[in-house]
DNA sequence: CCGTATCCCAATAGATACTG
DNA sequence: CAGTATCTATTGGGATACGG
């Protein structure tokens, strides 16, 4: 199990009253786009391959301190998984690995555009 | 402590590489954006009090079965010191809280609507 | 009705060591 | 260089009991 799921899961079952008000069945579907940005550096990274075209995975490690090795791993194949992020790997000796975003990473960054210009403006 | 902090704090100290990246210094904006939405109960609170002008506390815990007396408190309570709810208290017997959206909860709609926005469309 | 206090468990993240 | 495997530490969430 290298999947990280933490507590963003939708409330209970699938009928719940929980999980459907707002404009409609609203709470799934944006706690399903939290999912994916959920994690410790998932928006470092996103934002990082947002600047670049493609980047190594030493680059974006030594862009990153503080990360180990083994949650920026950990994270890439997350993002990967949910294709905000694709993989590239060289197969060459050394290894070369570039990760870049997809078209559907960059649909995402408005949504996180829309966040921080809600942070700038109204947070305290 | 009745804080709820989870793993969504900035990366590490202030002047970090890490922290200011993509637009500008987008990541640590868009993290106090979703902390403000972190937590299991969060959007759907939220929505509730989107929906309905204002509620009382047994109304909201009725609306979503599963929810404990403290999850419910602890999470309200969060929300309020992000200012995104109001907490109205009738100082009445027996007690009558209620709770009900502010302006900055209101403007907060929009990026949860893009949110679901981006699910809808791009999520597998 | 509304809120607080505990105890417990599950899930993440960090540190470290190891492999091709 | 890139990735995996462990082990540990923390913490958020659920259950339960109690109090004003």
């Amino acid at each position: 199990m290298t999947e990280t799921s933490t507590h963003f899961k939708v409330p209970v079952g699938s009928s719940e009253g929980a999980a459907c008000l707002g404009p409609d069945g609203s709470v799934a579907h944006v706690t399903r786009t939290l999912q994916m940005i959920n994690g410790r550096w998932k928006l470092p990274i996103l934002f990082r391959l947002y600047a670049e075209p493609s980047m190594r995975t030493s680059q974006l490690k030594r862009d990153m301190p503080g990360i180990s090795q083994k949650m920026l791993t950990q994270h890439l194949r997350e993002l990967e998984r949910s294709r905000l992020i694709e993989r590239r790997d060289f197969g060459e000796q050394p290894p070369r690995v570039e990760y870049k975003l997809t078209e559907v990473g960059r649909a995402l960054m408005p949504v996180l555009t829309a966040a921080k210009e809600f942070s700038i403006r109204h947070a305290a």
